[in-house]
DNA sequence: AATATTAGTGGATAAAGTCCACTAAAAAGG
DNA sequence: CCTTTTTAGTGGACTTTATCCACTAATATT
């Protein structure tokens, strides 16, 4: 691999952080973290789920983990539903409530991102995203995460 | 903007934040943490700087910063030499100590980033770069950084 | 049945980051 | 100039975030 592709490359990804960045500042609003946030998200995405499969998605301590999904039930976004099928385990899904919280911070990641590309063309951000779609293509067929 | 154009980047940004964790996760081993890491990059790639320059580049509190800085001299990978110019200020720069562990970061960066890329073809390669840079080019024309 | 593994939890503690008040120097405004 | 305001940096105290470890109870393995 050619010494100025690894360093446009790694200039990219810098610049990316910050577009990331950029992007999940919106996410504090709420009063949660962003591991929390990332949490509620991923609960919300799966549906339903038990403590562990946030732990290996994340990649969270799985104590860590057990006191958040816990503040968040205090909290009333979310429940826990004792498994029939594993006793050690519970499921949990989101409260109407943490439905709630879910969609705003959906939207609000929507707004951002539109707001983000906001002064480009159709064409251009068309392009933005056929270019993003490859690069995820590429990256992801090498089964690496 | 398309719903499915957003959701598809949204996506995008989920792959790619956790791409971006894997590269980074090599910086862990060298006993420093990811911001401590950043700030010697930072350093590394100023060649020299205030801390206040760091504080705004890297959005890190300024107190914490000044820890950060001295710890990081403490352990004889950073100099600061008083600012002629502003009493207030020192120059800070890497020592050669520094500057090793720099060269050891982006040595390692790249490699990473060779690792990644291990079992694509120069063409899918030289595409993939082509993808960032025009992405890079089409955001960072809004100014937003 | 005995043993090993897995899911989840709490205590203790460490690491990371924030807030505030302060000093000293420099810049701005009269 | 000399007062006022701003800027750079620091340390104390604290909160938040995250990790480590030991433990229980249930399930899986042999």
């Amino acid at each position: 691999m050619n010494k100025n592709t690894i360093a446009d490359i790694r200039q990219f990804n810098r610049f990316y952080t910050n577009i990331l960045g950029v992007l999940d500042k919106h996410i504090l609003d709420t009063g949660y973290s962003f591991t929390e946030a990332r949490v509620i998200l991923e609960i919300g995405l799966m549906e339903q789920c038990i403590a562990n499969n946030l732990v290996d998605k994340l990649e969270i301590d799985r104590s860590y983990m057990s006191r958040i999904i816990n503040k968040l039930r205090k909290d009333g976004l979310v429940m826990k539903e004792n498994s029939t099928l594993d006793n050690r385990t519970s499921l949990i899904r989101l409260t109407p409530e943490g439905l709630t919280l879910f969609d705003q911070l959906n939207e609000r990641s929507d707004e951002q991102l539109v707001r983000l590309f906001q002064g480009l063309s159709q064409d251009e951000i068309k392009e933005i995203h056929a270019s993003m779609m490859f690069i995820q293509k590429k990256l992801d067929s090498l089964g690496r995460l």
